[in-house]
RNA sequence: GCCCUCAUAGCUCAGACGGUAGAGCACGUUCUUGGUAAGAACGGGGUCAUGGGUUCAAUUCCCAUUGAGGGCUCCA
C-alpha cells in the first residue's frame, strides 16, 4: 500500500483516479456495444476498481484489451469531469433506458441508502458526473481531467460473474476488474505483490512440497494430507495440545454421528439445518454427520452432576465436522466440506465469565503468536434478529462482557452488527499474513442457548441447581484453513520448528554415505527430522531438490567431515555456513526448536 | 447453486483440416563419484476426465455429467 497514513482512502487521489477510471471504462464498454449496455455500479475497491455490465454477450480477454486501448485513448484526450447536482425527475430523464441506474435513484430519492446500498443517514442529493459522451449518476469524487489518470499506471485485469446488488435472485451481470496506480511503477509492484502471492498459493506449494492433494474419485471440499503435510499438522497440533493442557483443558473424544434428537434438541436442526448433509438411515434411526461438536461435549458434562467446585470445565477436541458448502464456493483448503476444529467449550459460573473470556482471548493470542502471526484485527459480531435463539436479555449482557473482555485486551475490535451464530454473539479474530492479507480462523462464542436447551445445571454453594454459562470456541479454527494460512504466510518455507524435513544430509560421493547415515540416525535419535538423500544425483542437483522443498539445513559431507565428524551447513537462504562439529549443529536445531519443546 | 473459463503422461504444458499424440520435469536402469541451485545415455509411462450424439472415422465438433480455476454469496 502506498497511500499516506493518515489520510482515508475515500479521501484519497488514487481513489478518484480510479473512481474515474472505472466511468471511462463504462464510456469504452458503451461504445463497444452502442445501445445494447446497461451499466450497474463501478466503485473503486481497495486495489483498484470495477463495474458491472449487462452486455448482449460474454466478454473475452481480447476485449478487455480493446477496451483498456479505446480507454487510453479517452485518457489522452483530456475531458473534463463535469459535476451537477439534479433532481431525481431529470435523473430519471437522463437514465431513462437504464434500468439500473432507475433502480439506484428511487432508492436514493427514498433516502435512507446510498448508490452503492450502504445506509445513510440523511437523504442524499443526486448528482451526475459527465466526461465526454459519458454520464454516470454518481457522488464523486473524480478527477478534474481524464488527462489526470496515468496511462502507464492502469491496467485491466479480468472478467466475472457479479449479481446485481449481490443478490442470487436479481440477474448475473459481467463485472470488469481493473486497478490504477500514480505510476507505472506503482502498477509494476501491485502486479508484482499478485505474482507473490500466486507463487504462495497453498494449493500450488501444496503439490510442490507434496502436503496434501484432493482427489476427484474421494470428492471436492475433501482433504487427503500426504506424509510431509500430515507432519506439519501433527507438530502444529502436538504443541497446541501441550498449551491447551498447561492452560487447564482437558481432552475430550466424540464421535462423528449422533441420532437426529441430539440435533433437534441442540437447535442445529432447526437454525443451522441448510449447512447438515441428508440423514443416515441406520435401523430405521436417523443419524446426521455432525457439523458440530457441542452436543457431544454437553453430554459429557451431563454424564454426572457437576458442582459449583468443578467449574469451570474446559473440554477440548479435535473434531472433524462435515459441513455443506455449495460447490462453487469451495477453495484448496481455505473453504472445504469436512475439517478439524481445534474445538474447545467451557462450562462456567456466570460470574466467572468475565475472567474466562480474558483468559481464552489471551491463549489465542499466545497460540497465534507462537505459530509466527503479530497482527490482529478483532471483531465482535452481535445478535441477527432473524437468526437467533435464547432470550433478549441473555444477548444483551453476553454481548456486553465479550466487549468489555475486548476493551481490557487492548486490541482493535470492530463491531459486525448482525453477524452473530443463532446460539449467542462471539469474538472473530482475523490475523495478517506476511503479504498483510487478512485471515479469519479464531472464533470465541457465546452460548447460552446450549445450556438452556439441554437444561444444564451445577450445584451452587446454596445446595440448588444452577444454570451454568458456555463459551464455544477455536483458536486455529479449523486445521484445513489453518495450515493453508500457515503456507501462505510462510511460502511453503515453514520455520525449523514445524518443517516436515528439518534438515537433508547430501554425502558428496557414494562413500560418504556411512557419514551420512551415521549424522543422520544421531539426529534422528535426539527428535529430529532428517533425511538423508541417497539418490545417485551430483551433490549440485541434490542443494538444488533441498532448496525447492525449502529443507531449512544442508548438510553436505563428503571426506573432510568424515574425517572430523562435522557437517557443511548450508541454509535454505542460501547462506553457506560452513563447517561445524557435529555437535555445534546439533546445539543450533536443539535452540531452534527450543521454545517449543 | 449461479455466470464465465478450463480438463492431453505423476507434474507443467505443446498438438492436429476430424484419420487414436509430443516436450520438459519427475520415475527406472546404466555410466559418472562430484565441494554448495540441474552430469550423461537409455528406458517405462496416455481408453487425450466420464457418458451420450454427429460422422466412414471423435482425443479434436455438439450435448450432458464430473472435477478444477476466476467471481457473486457465505463462512472455520
Amino acid at each position: 500500500m502506498v497511500e499516506k497514513k493518515d489520510e482515508r482512502y475515500e479521501d484519497s487521489d488514487l481513489y478518484r483516479i480510479r473512481h474515474s477510471a472505472a466511468h471511462i471504462m463504462a464510456q469504452a464498454v458503451m461504445e463497444m456495444f452502442p445501445g445494447e449496455v446497461k451499466i450497474a455500479i463501478g466503485p473503486p475497491i481497495a486495489e483498484g476498481f470495477y463495474y458491472d455490465f449487462e452486455l448482449p454477450r460474454s466478454l473475452t480477454p481480447e476485449d478487455l484489451e480493446v477496451i483498456e486501448k479505446r480507454m487510453l485513448e479517452i485518457i489522452g484526450k483530456d475531458f473534463e469531469y463535469a459535476f451537477e447536482v439534479i433532481s431525481a425527475e431529470k435523473a430519471k430523464e437522463i437514465f431513462a433506458d437504464q434500468p439500473y441506474k432507475i433502480e439506484l435513484i428511487e432508492g436514493l430519492e427514498a433516502g435512507g441508502v446510498d448508490e452503492y446500498g450502504t445506509p445513510t443517514d440523511e437523504a442524499p442529493e443526486i448528482s451526475i458526473y459527465t466526461q465526454d459522451t459519458f454520464t454516470d449518476l454518481c457522488r464523486g469524487p473524480h478527477v478534474a481531467r481524464t488527462g489526470e489518470i496515468n496511462p502507464d499506471g492502469l491496467k485491466l485485469l479480468n472478467v466475472a460473474g457479479a449479481y446485481w446488488r449481490g443478490d442470487e435472485n436479481r440477474p448475473m451481470l459481467q463485472r470488469i476488474y481493473g486497478t490504477a496506480w500514480q505510476s507505472a511503477d506503482d502498477l509494476e509492484q501491485f502486479l508484482w505483490r499478485r505474482e507473490e502471492a500466486a507463487k504462495r498459493d497453498h494449493r500450488r506449494l501444496g503439490r510442490e512440497l507434496d502436503l496434501f492433494s484432493t482427489n476427484e474419485d474421494v470428492g471436492p471440499g475433501l482433504i487427503l494430507w500426504h506424509p510431509k503435510g500430515g507432519m506439519v499438522r501433527k507438530i502444529a497440533e502436538d504443541y497446541c495440545r501441550a498449551e491447551h493442557e498447561k492452560a487447564g483443558y482437558e481432552f475430550v473424544y466424540s464421535p462423528h454421528i449422533g441420532k437426529s434428537k441430539l440435533w433437534e434438541t441442540s437447535g442445529h436442526l432447526q437454525w443451522f439445518k441448510e449447512k447438515m448433509y441428508a440423514p443416515l438411515d441406520i435401523e430405521g434411526q436417523e443419524y446426521y454427520l455432525k457439523p458440530m461438536n457441542c452436543p457431544f461435549h454437553v453430554q459429557i458434562y451431563k454424564s454426572n452432576k457437576r458442582s459449583y467446585r468443578d467449574l469451570p470445565l474446559r473440554y477440548a477436541e479435535w473434531g472433524t465436522v462435515y459441513r455443506y458448502e455449495r460447490s462453487g464456493v469451495l477453495h484448496g483448503l481455505l473453504r472445504v466440506r469436512g475439517f478439524t476444529q481445534d474445538d474447545a467449550h467451557h462450562f462456567c459460573r456466570p460470574d466467572q465469565m468475565p475472567e474466562e473470556i480474558d483468559k481464552v482471548l489471551k491463549f489465542t493470542l499466545d497460540i497465534l503468536r507462537a505459530f509466527g502471526f503479530e497482527k490482529f484485527q478483532a471483531y465482535l459480531s452481535t445478535r441477527n434478529p432473524e437468526k437467533a435463539a435464547g432470550d433478549l436479555d441473555d444477548w444483551d449482557s453476553s454481548t456486553k462482557a465479550l466487549r468489555d473482555s475486548l476493551d481490557r485486551s487492548g486490541i482493535p475490535y470492530q463491531i459486525d452488527e448482525g453477524e452473530a451464530v443463532f446460539y449467542g454473539p462471539k469474538i472473530d479474530i482475523k490475523l495478517l499474513d506476511a503479504l498483510g492479507r487478512e485471515w479469519q480462523l479464531s472464533t470465541i462464542q457465546f452460548d447460552f442457548n446450549l445450556p438452556e436447551s439441554f437444561d444444564l445445571s451445577y450445584i451452587g454453594e446454596d445446595g440448588k441447581e444452577h444454570r451454568p454459562v458456555m463459551i464455544h470456541r477455536a483458536l486455529l479454527g479449523s486445521m484445513e484453513r489453518f495450515m493453508g494460512v500457515l503456507i501462505e504466510h510462510y511460502a511453503g518455507a515453514f520455520p525449523v520448528w514445524l518443517a516436515p524435513v528439518q534438515a537433508v544430509v547430501i554425502p558428496i560421493a557414494d562413500r560418504h554415505l556411512g557419514h551420512a547415515e551415521r549424522i543422520a540416525k544421531r539426529l534422528k535419535s535426539s527428535g529430529f527430522r532428517v533425511d538423508v538423500d541417497a539418490r545417485g544425483d551430483r551433490m549440485n542437483a541434490k542443494i538444488r531438490h533441498a532448496q525447492l522443498q525449502k529443507i531449512p539445513y544442508m548438510l553436505v559431507v563428503g571426506d573432510r567431515e568424515a574425517k572430523t565428524d562435522s557437517v557443511s551447513v548450508r541454509q535454505r537462504s542460501g547462506e553457506d555456513m560452513g563447517a561445524m562439529p557435529f555437535e555445534e549443529f546439533e546445539a543450533i536445531l536443539v535452540s531452534d526448536v527450543a521454545p517449543y519443546r
